[in-house]
DNA sequence: ACTCCGAAACTACACTTGTAGATATTTGAC
DNA sequence: GTCAAATATCTACAAGTGTAGTTTCGGAGT
């Protein structure tokens, strides 16, 4: 119960998030390092700044630069963004989504043997 | 192919076109009354006209009202928000997300079972 | 001490969304 | 024909997001 309030983050804050995760803590070129995407140091530094302002992560000053690190996990993050869909929209209902990723063939053969599997160790 | 580009609609957004979808196609007062929430009958026109802007409704006038149908369908909408949920926290990976949502516990023992059968039938 | 560089801070702008007030227009009721 | 109710149009504003330029500051090198 660490944090209840559901987090949200769009796809350029995922991949901030995901090289914080991944290095643990960053400073403001790092992160800049490893995106896929090319984005100005000043633009990251912002995204930086607002993910501490909404309290997803923390920054320390450290010789003479920004250190962030993550205050929300990954799991967290998946977790609250997948119940938000399943809420909206399939009414909250879990099975719904799955049904709706079988019926329209999201899932191969294989994975849908793997998921059966996981179904039978989970219960 | 009549439409390929992802639809992303928001929590608002989704619930005007339910009452869309739901009715095949309505003005802008039958939207407002349908609403769980309440809006000011503004604020729905106001919403209603950008998603006719995104070309996601097309609004005809008749009868000196504006009557609005919808142009995706929700199985549409629900394909290409839940493919873009799995491409930006699964990897595309469809089966992780099975697999989130089991290890989450956020489907219960009948879900799961209903699952199972629909596998078998699927395949 | 002065300069240059990297990093931070500040400012800016366009676009989307939620939200709605104010205003104009139309049309039926009287 | 006038008035009120319904409807549309216009305008507005605060947040959040993507994006980055400009300015400043402090330490390393000469």
């Amino acid at each position: 119960m660490t944090d209840k309030n559901p987090v949200h983050l769009s796809d350029t804050q995922l991949e901030l998030m995901r090289i914080l995760w991944r290095e643990g803590e960053a400073d403001t070129q790092t992160v800049c390092d490893g995106l896929k995407k090319t984005l100005a140091y000043t633009t990251v530094a912002t995204l930086l700044k607002r993910l501490e302002r909404r309290g997803v992560v923390e920054a320390r000053s450290e010789d003479r630069k920004f250190i962030f690190k993550p205050l929300v996990s990954e799991e967290e993050v998946l977790t609250s963004m997948v119940a938000s869909l399943v809420g909206t929209l399939f009414k909250g209902d879990s099975s719904a989504l799955v049904s709706h990723l079988i019926k329209e063939d999201e899932i191969n053969k294989d994975d849908l043997a793997k998921i059966t599997k996981m179904i039978k160790k989970g219960q």
